[in-house]
DNA sequence: TCGATGTCATAACCGCAGCTTATGTCCCGA
DNA sequence: TCGGGACATAAGCTGCGGTTATGACATCGA
């Protein structure tokens, strides 16, 4: 398995000296952990109570689910259910491991519904056009809650920056929006769903990060930063709150995407200007630090939009109604 | 259970009808999905800037990464990288599914990370014991850090309830232990490091679902619940404040792990305790609501333990600052 | 006591997904 | 003009995960 065939060529394997983006041991993830078949299938084995039962809900025969399982437990090295010709029950290992499975298959699950809409055709019954960083953070968790609310119901999902979204919902290109920014675009209606703000983050290595005192917008302006493209919402925000300090200083690094930014930031390019939404998993997990900011408004609304006018119906009404929801019960939500 | 399985039998492959626990679409969802090795190539890729690259980084060869690419992009029915000859760019839809994909490969990590240390063996440098509810939904996060931290820490994980992770750590057989409960074990040394509060939950279809008005105690110890098996730690937790209220009813279902006793609830057996940890996901997707309860304190405090005077050292000290850290940090959180 | 029913395991066979090596084409920079 | 990097195409091979057919064991109900 593993090795296998060509020697892997150069690469001694080793991992590139340390650093990279933050991936944990060696080797590719894929090789260490099951795939995403068993993981559903100790799922459903927990659920079901029996390893036929979970292969009939999978549409596998039964052999090829106790075959599986088995190869499951010899590659963790740990016995997940106890087999019995009653059925077979989770040990209290196999109870940890499919709470840990759970987990990777609703992130799948997000993927997937994320994935599904954006394939969507343009005759869908639900258009829906969003910013980067809703489409990235919030829709997928909207999605699986639409799909439980209303089986069936077509989505199709365009993605661009604010201006792209309020031009395609103006066309009756899009039945809904979702943009982030300072104010609503004409010609639309709008309800606030939520908020974001921008925060200032480095590794925990830099010295900002040791900060009690607040960074100051002076400081801030003068410092080069790793930073978004122009022309994206984030950085229209923070030039327009800069703009006043003395603008923002020659970035550091401009790139094109935000996991390219936190990237960099991640590995020790220097201090970034990110959404809290997304880098809210890299700040519990330590990976980056939140560097405190004095007399700087970086917040911003995420709002919903549609034609001015036109409530929104159907389908349309439905999302919409589940994101006040969310956003009622809960701070911005990692996956959900 | 419910309904689902019962029919379904022979299931021509063409996935079973629907309904089910609260899966998304048809059929099972590996077949829906790609496979982690893509997902990690495309993170690869929009982090080198460059298939040949990410192939090289991955262990395999450049056809390989780019026939991969491509069934990857066919599958999804969106272009995701823009290639030129001077490497490969992420298009918008390639820069959202990758923050998809993302999620997904930390949730692996953190499968991966328990899962190494389920199979560690008892002559590891750093030896845990740790309650379910503990090592379900805290553990990986921290044993991620502890990696990024010290790598090359080799930990293993015993798991059980609070009693037996007590005894281990009594009898030397842990070097650091967690556990949930309302007093510390005797002989032992503890720390806080966090908080959790048992919630009464149902479906949302449930007419307590709707309640406003809090339910008392005597209501809740009259009413049959789901709960989990005597001997778990929520259980005696929410004996103990059901005692002077007549006690808990005689159970409507009794079971044998946290994840059984949520699948029960959201398919509308009737309502559960169970701790806040373990339902912030299907509160937050909509999937359970919380009933509120009025004059019962079901709060208890996560405690890390260590024998009496032996203040941790080496690895268990690397670990323990670490949970207070996160602690410190942010509410008790999903994944990572 | 004895089928009937259900569980899981074993055995033999097979197809396809994904890998490899060897090449071709294109573009850029020296 | 040429070297080098990046991606694509074209073979061929391996093995994982699937299938059917069967056997060994419990448990339930008459």
């Amino acid at each position: 398995m593993t090795s296998s065939a060509g020697g892997a060529p150069s690469g001694p394997g080793g991992a590139a000296s340390g650093g990279d983006t933050g991936a944990a041991g060696g080797g590719p993830l894929a090789y260490r952990v099951p795939d995403l078949g068993a993981m559903e299938l100790l799922i459903a084995v927990a659920r079901l109570g029996s390893l036929g039962r979970a292969a009939r809900e999978l549409g596998i025969s039964q052999p090829a689910a106790s075959g599986r399982m088995r190869a499951l437990e010899t590659r963790l090295g740990v016995a997940l259910v106890r087999r019995s010709p009653g059925g077979s029950q989770l040990t209290d290992e196999g109870a940890l491991v499919t709470e840990w499975a759970r987990r990777v298959i609703e992130a799948a699950e997000a993927f997937d519904a994320g994935a599904r809409a954006l394939r969507g055709r343009r005759d869908s019954r639900l258009r829906v056009a969003a910013s980067m960083t809703v489409a990235e953070y919030l829709l997928p968790g909207w999605l699986i809650a639409l799909h439980e609310k209303r089986p069936g119901t077509a989505v199709s999902l365009a993605a661009g920056n604010s201006a792209a979204v309020a031009r395609q919902v103006a066309a009756g290109e899009a039945d809904l929006g979702f943009v982030e920014g300072l104010d609503v675009p004409a010609g639309l209606d709008a309800a606030v769903i939520g908020h974001d703000r921008l925060l200032v983050v480095t590794a925990p290595g830099h010295p900002w990060a040791r900060r009690r005192t607040p960074l100051t917008a002076g400081e801030l302006a003068a410092t080069p930063l790793v930073l978004r493209e122009e022309g994206s919402g984030t950085r229209q925000v923070l030039d327009a709150a800069l703009a006043g300090h003395g603008g923002p200083a020659v970035p550091l690094l401009e790139l094109a995407s935000t996991t390219a930014a936190k990237a960099a930031t991640v590995s020790g390019a220097g201090p970034a200007v990110l959404s809290e939404l997304a880098v809210a998993e890299e700040l519990a997990a330590g990976r980056l630090t939140a560097v405190p900011l004095a007399g700087l408004a970086l917040g911003r609304s995420l709002r919903a939009v549609w034609p001015a006018g036109h409530r929104p119906a159907g389908p349309a009404r439905d999302l919409l109604a589940l994101t006040r929801a969310q956003a009622r019960t809960r701070r911005p939500a990692p996956t959900s």
